[in-house]
DNA sequence: TCGTCTGGCACTTTTGAATGGC
DNA sequence: AGCCATTCAAAAGTGCCAGACG
């Protein structure tokens, strides 16, 4: 149904000139390049899309009213992972995330479409090695990796879709594959990566806008491995993902099994003839046999499985034998079984028209899935569960913003757990949203949650340590970010996730909701404490002329070091400097700017690092030992649990930015009216000095460079409400589409992002170059 | 020598085509 | 002819492991 002719007259964004520049850049590496080729191109768009942009004078600007609200499914069981500390397998042929991303949106108009994107961005710039049982930073990280983002193969479906059933990111794959050419999300091996959802508003595929929000699931972060390192891992991999069941205790390929495979291989190798002492379920064993005559092969391949006591394989053991089979096992696999009936194949049509009328079935399946618990006891401890050691802070060689992003749920703990929201600074984001768990578990069983105000949202600062929480960023955050050119090679004092202010506009409960694919321990309370609410990134920087710089609220018990919290302040409404943006667009930007400012602007408010600041703080503090930190002042550990909720609108952010700290520091994600932490001066730190060339990636979000909406179509927006006149990419961290191999999406939808069918073929993947005139 | 990565292996689950019954 | 359920095989997803690589 959707084609590319139907947008003949798409426009290309400022924030896909981001994403063709990354190309280049990753090129060179560690080299970045600029300006790039999309550059270029950019220079010579139409003048009528580079229309001067009008400075923002209504410092009352009030972001788009929106409570759009995020849980993951599946956190307790992503908790469990955390607490041991989350290890991804990635391949060159690409590796699906186990756990997987369960997520339960709400709060979406049921009448616009939305964009669900995932990305994975790197949490710190150290890499890790597994040492003394735990992970520590060994060094810098490697030069960044193409950024890439996975769209939901549903995309763009409409609210009604997204809220009616569990969104589930499966399908994504890791690569550590530099060139991977399948579209799979490209990291570095042994480095720590936080998963980040991103929910967009879009007419459709090519016409992005209005709001926008990232979610960010702290329990989520992980470390990428070629090789499971920690053996608890691999123990809570076999024991929660179906695929590896053959692996578990009762299983064919269970370690008993194989060391006895393996027992009786030498004792083949010493006897070939030993036909006695051959395992029936390994055909690896004929091998030796069938050195002997073909005669032999063929008799004993036919033969029937013989039990041999000697080497492991026991007649009960068989698994047609089933009054010998575990059925914890089982209960397991079927879960995880029915957690990938779920709908993935909607069709953009069905999307549109989709009201959900299949919620009640979706649930049940879900629910399904989830019978299967863990043997597992979440150890995911609200005080200091956090298995990943705390990299030291980026010194001068390239600053990642951390960002988290995770889901899961779990059912685990019978114990219901409260879902604080952080004090909105932004009126439009009140702690109405949350809900009790009375609530969560309404919402369990129709997808769609009832309005928030029947909530009664708990204050994220007030909540005690051992109260789960996710805090949820509202963002606006334009999907075309630009990307920063710099990122890999420049040093960068003002590192992206700590410099970046961070304003927390708001804690959003999400009652949570039984996991597909998820053991959960059943019933209705369980959902209490799965899901969890995301961090949204406000993307929308304040229309607010005050050069102030914002202060990122507190987030509880944050303590890592690297996550940076710091705010670089940003004159938001007065001027930008866009370093990675073509030159036109950084001419974009507001007066009183000048040429020494740049550097200022480059610490503007980065959304997409105060939320990754916000995840980290928010991750449980880690039980790993880790290199010094370089932190001047401790901080009280965060709750494993909770989960930092930003405020999308950076607006919001900024009205209520007077309450705030001048500066921002990681300690300052929390609200600062509540927080106990003094505010830190960026100075004072030398690691977050703002006069380090760090080039943010912030996007100028002019009305005349989006697409228009139908108007005559309902926005999530409020309608007096005028669009974000700037959207804070990510300013290290743009988006970067791929689609999904197994999108359910229709094939002119598909063709859009599709390398292979576009023609364009890049070492990179599928990227479309601006000629492609895709917005993605 | 050590740490890391790769490809193949065995096992399991998922998926879709083929088949048959109603 | 259409729909549904079942069966089956191929594809895909797992962790393990030996060997290769730097």
């Amino acid at each position: 149904m959707l084609s590319v002719e139907m947008y003949p007259s798409l426009a290309l964004g400022p924030q896909r000139m981001g994403d063709c520049f990354y190309r280049d850049r990753q090129a060179s590496a560690h080299m970045p390049v600029f300006p790039t080729a999309c550059d270029v191109a950019a220079k010579v768009l139409p003048p009528r899309l580079l229309p001067p942009l009008p400075i923002p004078n209504d410092t009352t600007t009030k972001t788009p009213k929106t409570d759009v609200r995020m849980e993951l499914e599946n956190a307790s069981l992503w908790k469990q992972f955390s607490s041991v500390g989350t290890e991804m397998i990635i391949t060159k042929k690409g590796r699906r995330m186990f756990p997987g991303l369960r997520l339960k949106l709400s709060g979406l108009n049921p009448s616009l479409r939305y964009i669900l994107l995932l990305d994975i961005i790197p949490v710190d710039n150290s890499r890790y090695r597994f040492q003394g049982g735990g992970w520590q930073a060994v060094g810098g990280a490697e030069a960044r990796l193409p950024d890439r983002v996975f769209i939901h193969p549903d995309s763009p479906a409409t609210g009604a879709h997204w809220q009616s059933r569990t969104i589930s990111f499966h399908y994504a794959k890791l690569t550590n594959n530099t060139l991977d050419s399948q579209g799979h999300i490209i990291l570095h091996s042994l480095h720590r990566y936080q998963p980040r959802v991103h929910v967009i508003e879009a007419r459709d595929v090519l016409r992005w806008g209005g709001g926008q929000h990232t979610f960010v699931f702290p329990e989520t972060q992980f470390l990428t491995v070629t090789a499971y390192q920690n053996n608890k891992i691999t123990e809570l991999k076999i024991n929660s993902n179906p695929f590896a069941k053959g692996f578990r205790d009762d299983g064919m390929n269970s370690k008993k099994q194989r060391d006895a495979r393996q027992k009786r291989k030498i004792s083949v190798s010493t006897d070939p003839l030993d036909i006695v002492n051959c395992d029936p379920c390994d055909s690896t064993e004929l091998q030796p046999i069938t050195t002997g005559t073909d005669l032999q092969a063929l008799a004993l391949a036919s033969l029937p499985q013989l039990p041999d006591p000697s080497c492991g394989f026991r007649p009960e053991g068989d698994p047609y034998q089933d009054t010998l089979v575990p059925e914890h096992q089982l209960d397991l696999g079927q879960a995880f079984m029915a957690s990938q009936i779920s709908d993935i194949g909607i069709s953009m049509v069905n999307g549109m028209q989709d009201t959900g009328g299949s919620e009640v079935e979706n649930h049940m399946i879900e629910r399904s899935d989830t019978i299967g618990e863990p043997s597992y006891t979440s150890t995911f401890s609200a005080t200091n569960s956090s298995s990943f050691p705390l990299a030291p802070l980026p010194q001068s060689s390239s600053s990642f913003p951390s960002l988290p992003v995770p889901e899961s749920s779990d059912t685990s703990n019978p114990q219901p757990i409260d879902y604080p929201s952080i004090l909105s600074s932004s009126p439009t984001l009140s702690s109405s949203s949350s809900s009790t768990p009375s609530l969560q578990q309404t919402s369990f069983t129709f997808p769609t949650p009832p309005p928030s105000s029947a909530s009664s949202p708990q204050s994220l600062l007030s909540s005690t340590p051992s109260v789960n929480t996710y805090h949820t960023i509202a963002e606006t955050i334009s999907p075309h970010t630009s990307t920063d050119a710099s990122f890999p090679a420049q040093p960068s004092t003002c590192q992206s996730g700590l410099q970046d202010q961070i304003s927390v506009h708001s804690l959003l409960i999400q009652p949570s909701h039984t996991l597909q694919g998820e053991p959960i321990t059943s019933g209705n309370n369980s959902s209490i404490d799965q899901s969890s609410a995301a961090f949204t990134y406000p993307n929308i920087f304040p229309a607010n002329p005050d050069p102030a710089p914002v202060t990122a609220q507190y987030f509880p018990n944050y303590s890592h070091p690297q996550a940076p919290s710091l705010s670089c302040s940003h004159g938001a409404p007065t001027s930008f400097a866009f370093p990675s943006v073509p030159p036109h667009m950084q001419n974009l930007s507001f007066s009183n700017v000048s040429p020494s400012s740049a550097h200022h602007a480059l610490h503007l408010p980065n959304l997409s690092h105060q939320a990754q600041a916000a995840s980290l703080a928010s991750f449980p503090p880690s039980s790993f030992t880790h290199p010094s930190s370089s932190l001047p002042h401790p901080h009280p550990t965060f709750q494993p649990s909770s989960c930092l909720a930003v405020s999308s609108s950076f607006q919001q952010s900024v009205s209520s930015a007077p309450s705030m700290a001048p500066t921002a520091h990681p300690q300052n994600l929390r609200n600062a009216s509540t927080s106990s932490y003094p505010p830190v001066e960026i100075g004072a730190i030398p690691q977050f000095n703002p006069s380090a060339p760090y080039r943010p990636e912030m996007v100028l979000h002019h009305p005349s460079l989006l697409p228009q909406l139908d108007p005559s179509i309902p926005s999530s927006l409020p309608s007096s409400t005028p669009p974000p006149t700037l959207y804070s990419a990510f300013p290290s961290y743009p988006l970067r589409l791929c689609q999904d191999p197994h999108s359910s999406i229709s094939i002119p939808f598909r063709h859009l992002y599709r390398q292979p069918q576009h023609g364009h073929t890049h070492p990179q993947g599928p990227y479309l170059d601006m000629s492609s005139r895709a917005v993605f």
